[in-house]
Order: structure tokens, then sequence, then C-alpha cells
DNA sequence: AGTCTATTTGGCCAAATAACCATATATAAG
DNA sequence: CTTATATATGGTTATTTGGCCAAATAGACT
């Protein structure tokens, strides 16, 4: 593994890694069904305001999403749709998982 | 967001978490071409075998990959391969996310 | 101008991560 | 049985992460 190829994993895993936290996965899903702007996250998740912004921030930062400012607010969209795809594997695995602990107990 | 939905996207968060760095992600996707003994990856990836033999647990335990003892070596493999359908995306994103650096430079 | 609201940013701290080294365990080989 | 090899695990340390609070910024309203 060269040094090209060693920052094109950092760079691919950078973005996984932005994925990689229930909160931010939880915004992105919800930016599925369209675009939000900070506020609406801060009136439902349970975290502080700047928490929220920070996490969206890496968000933006890895490419996953883009921001607009309208006004006083900031809306936040999936730049990259495909992420959502993500989804169904990563519950494949959970489930995978699910039955093989629940061999361990049987 | 419920105790039961916090869970779920925690686990989710887990395994995304699991893929999200570089020598995991490397990995993962030599995985992809086929089964390795531990063995293979230290002669390749230049950092200390106990290392690979932790990130290689983390992906275990996030039931990504499952590993069979065969004589001194143990060797693993994919369990679930859909992982690998996650790197279009991500390389997408990087390529998008390429696009708005050089267009900010130009 | 002054205030209220929405958001971002910096500072700080606790917890998690990832690396190394040393040690333990298991199997094969001599 | 002793040694060598392959892997896993525990300890330690440096770095990163994620949370909160306080402060800064920017737009809208009076």
């Amino acid at each position: 593994m060269n040094a090209q190829e060693k920052r094109l994993y950092e760079a691919k895993a950078k973005v996984l890694k932005a994925l990689a936290h229930p909160t931010r996965l939880w915004m992105v899903e919800q930016l599925g069904f369209g675009e939000r702007c900070v506020c609406e996250f801060v009136d439902v998740i349970e975290v502080d305001f700047s928490t929220i912004s920070k996490h969206l921030s890496i968000l933006k930062q890895a490419g996953i999403v883009e921001d607009e400012k309208r006004g006083k607010q900031v809306f936040y969209r999936l730049k990259v749709p495909c992420v959502l795809s993500f989804m169904s594997c990563v519950e494949a695995v959970i489930e995978s998982q699910a039955k093989a602990q629940a061999a361990l107990i049987a």
C-alpha cells in the first residue's frame, strides 16, 4: 500500500466515520425524507444545539450533506443520497449478528 | 426517539464504526477477494501484528467477518458481503467532495 | 440602535480509540 | 518434551471524539 493508496483509504474511512455515530446516522436518514433546518433537529434531539451543529458540520466536511442559509435558518440536505442505501446492509449485519448471539444462548 | 430506537441506531453506528478505519476498510476489501489468514495481513500491513489482530477482532465483533482456526492459523472471511457495496457510494462522496474543493480554487 | 432567534465556534473535560510492547496460549515441528 | 510459529490479550500512552457551556456572528423585528 503506497502513500496515495493510503490517502485514499483514509478518505474513505473519513466518510464512513462521519456516518458512524447514532445521532448523525439518524439525521442522515431524516434528510432522506427531505431537507431540514438545524432548528428542527434541535427540537427533537436531546443534546445541546451546539453539539448538533458540530455533528452537521462533520457530515458537511465529509461531503455527505450540503447546507444553505435562508434567512435566519440554515437548511441541510443530502448531497450524495446513495448513502441511504447503506442502511439495509447495515441492518443485515445486525440481524446476522443477532442470530449468532441467539445461537450461543440456545 | 425512544430507548429502543436509540439502541438500534447505536447498533447501526457500531457496524459503520467498525468499517470506519483505513486499515480495517482495506482488509474488508481484501476479504472481498477471498479469505485470508491473519499472517497474510501481518505480512503486508506495516503495523504491529497485535494491532492487526485487534482490528480483525473489531470487525468480528461487529458481525462483519467470521473466523476459523485451521492448524496454527486463523482465517477470516466476510460474513455479510454486502458491505462491499458501500465502496462505490463512498467513492462517489469523495469525488463530489473533490469537485467542490476544485470549484473553490478555480 | 437594541433585541431576539438561529447557528457556529472555541474552550474544556471525560471517555473512547489506536498504537506499541510484553505476555499468554495453542498448535506444529524437531 | 522443547522449541518455534501464529494469534490473542492485557497494560500503557497519545490522540481523537463527543458532550456541555460560553461567546461570537448574522439575520429579522421593534
